[in-house]
RNA sequence: GGAGGGGUACCCGAGUGGCCAAAGGGAUCAGACUGUAAAUCUGACGCGUAAGCUUCGGUGGUUCGAAUCCACCCCCCUCCA
């Protein structure tokens, strides 16, 4: 990437930098030698997901150039609830939920950071560490001296929430910014950490903490933050039929999430390409160039899918999506072998067993899930509406009649259904006493 | 503790005795169009094939009839020399 280049720019160029304090110093710091840098993840689920993958791999790109990565796991401010970026207050997790998060985030964090390169080997931390027996008078006297209400105040997360009428904020929120900060103070002193990176809500916290080692070990620090991604078209990012789209393959499989890159919108993808991937600046620009030029073949979303999922799943997760969507879409489902069909299961399309004898097509829309309603519930009723509403296929064929049975003789190859909702949800069943399989 | 404001479906937000399963917008799902895009248009959007059943912070009450009126309770917000 940035052979000789400079690094901050190459951050620039990428679109992964808002805000940065005071650039002319920390890209002298940052040519010096290697640093330090953490970034804080909340333990608020026991997987990451797709927008924690800004943070994560803009810690690799750091490390790349050979500096360490600290991940910060907020086992202690996870209890608290930052609350920048959010409307109201948080719902707070149990001690033991929090701590089980952790550890399920330290595990799958491990994938994007390399732990064993010597001095610029990643590691993690947990803040609760540090933070579970400091004692309240402590905490009021060592730290929470350096603190001027009067500038807390002037944040901005904070502010908003005085200004909201309907929504408070409480002193627990309120003293978020002080452990943040005093996070950074404690790894400072102990890795000598003196950059903070993290989503542009995050800048008030950041400087706080910056502020807060000026202090109390009277050296300098950075900040920087990254913009929090945004789509196109306003909604929510990453958000895949009304769930988060996670890193855990048990949540999230590796061919929805390869689907989830490659339905993107048009106007993200190069953007999307320049923070999830590794790709040479090279390679983007003739992506975007590609892409400007004929953005019908999805050249680019292909691209972006695939190096994501590989980075996500390992090439096997890319390669069984691959399989997946080739079947799913090249609408010949009837020419797939009973061994393609095999594979598709195994290879994570969503499936089940029929349950024994002839099931209505109804009952099958709710047992795959398929029947979902808007709220969320899978109900017979809105398997029905999709039937009218001429959403639902059967091995290919649209379905018209409600009462219609998956009989076994109109299975493929005697005992595979693909119930497909709309354009892309499918659904594999399979017959369960498959001695017949002499097709 | 006192005074005031507020709690309506996933979110925002109308509704202040029947015409309310509850306007409108957003989100979501589907259909058409396409490129497994976007935009646009159409349909769905509490549960139920239907009759009907369950919803408007909670509990009781007034009424032929309540999201709407009354009582008590819970929660949120603002202010208090």
């Amino acid at each position: 990437m940035s052979d000789g280049q400079d690094f901050l720019e190459h951050l620039h160029r990428l679109g992964l930098i808002a805000q940065v304090s005071n650039e002319p110093d920390l890209k002298a710091h940052l040519d010096a030698g290697p640093r330090t840098v953490y970034c804080g993840f909340d333990p608020t689920a026991d997987s990451l997901h797709v927008g924690n993958l800004v943070p994560l791999l803009a810690l690799r790109r750091f490390q790349l150039q050979g500096h360490k990565p600290i991940l910060l796991v907020g086992g202690a401010t996870g209890m608290i609830g930052d609350p920048g970026g959010r409307a109201s207050e948080r719902e707070l997790n149990s001690a033991e939920v929090v701590e089980q998060y952790v550890e399920k985030i330290r595990i799958q964090a491990s994938r994007f950071l390399d732990f064993d390169c010597g001095d610029s080997s990643a590691i993690v931390v947990d803040n609760a560490e540090w933070t579970r027996d400091l004692g309240v008078i402590d905490y009021l006297r060592d730290i929470g001296k350096h603190f001027s209400v009067n500038a807390m105040v002037q944040k901005e997360s904070v502010k908003r929430r005085l200004q909201d009428d309907s929504q408070g904020i409480s002193y627990t929120e309120f003293s978020y910014m002080i452990l943040q900060s005093y996070d950074f103070v404690v790894l400072n002193r102990r890795y000598d950490c003196t950059i903070q990176m993290g989503g542009s809500d995050q800048w008030g916290n950041i400087t706080s903490g910056m502020d807060l080692i000026r202090r109390m070990e009277s050296k300098q620090a950075f900040a920087i933050t990254y913009p929090l991604i945004t789509k196109a078209d306003g909604t929510k990012f990453g958000k895949s039929v009304g769930d988060a789209v996670w890193l855990d393959a048990v949540r999230t499989s590796p061919y929805s999430f390869y689907q989830f890159w490659r339905n993107c919108a048009d106007e993200d993808v190069i953007h999307f390409l320049k923070v999830f991937t590794f790709l040479p600046w090279e390679e983007l620009q003739i992506l975007e160039q590609a892409h400007d030029q004929d953005p019908g073949m999805r050249v680019a979303h292909i691209t972006l899918a695939q190096a994501v999922t590989e980075l996500v799943h390992g090439k096997q997760g890319v390669d069984a999506a691959e399989r997946i969507a080739a079947a799913m879409f090249s609408n010949q489902l009837v020419e797939l072998t009973a061994n393609d069909l095999m594979q598709l299961a195994q290879d994570g399309m969503p499936s089940a067993e029929l349950a024994g004898g002839d099931v209505g097509i109804l009952d099958a829309l709710v047992q795959s899930g398929l029947a979902v309603t808007p709220r969320g519930e899978v109900t017979p009723g809105q398997a029905r509406k999709l039937i009218q509403s001429n959403a639902v296929s059967l091995n290919g064929e649209k379905v018209t009649d409600e009462t219609l049975v998956l009989e076994t003789k109109a299975a493929l190859h005697g005992r595979f259904f693909i119930l497909q909702k709309g354009k892309k949800q499918h659904f594999l069943f399979t017959s369960p006493n498959a001695s017949g399989q002499s097709d």
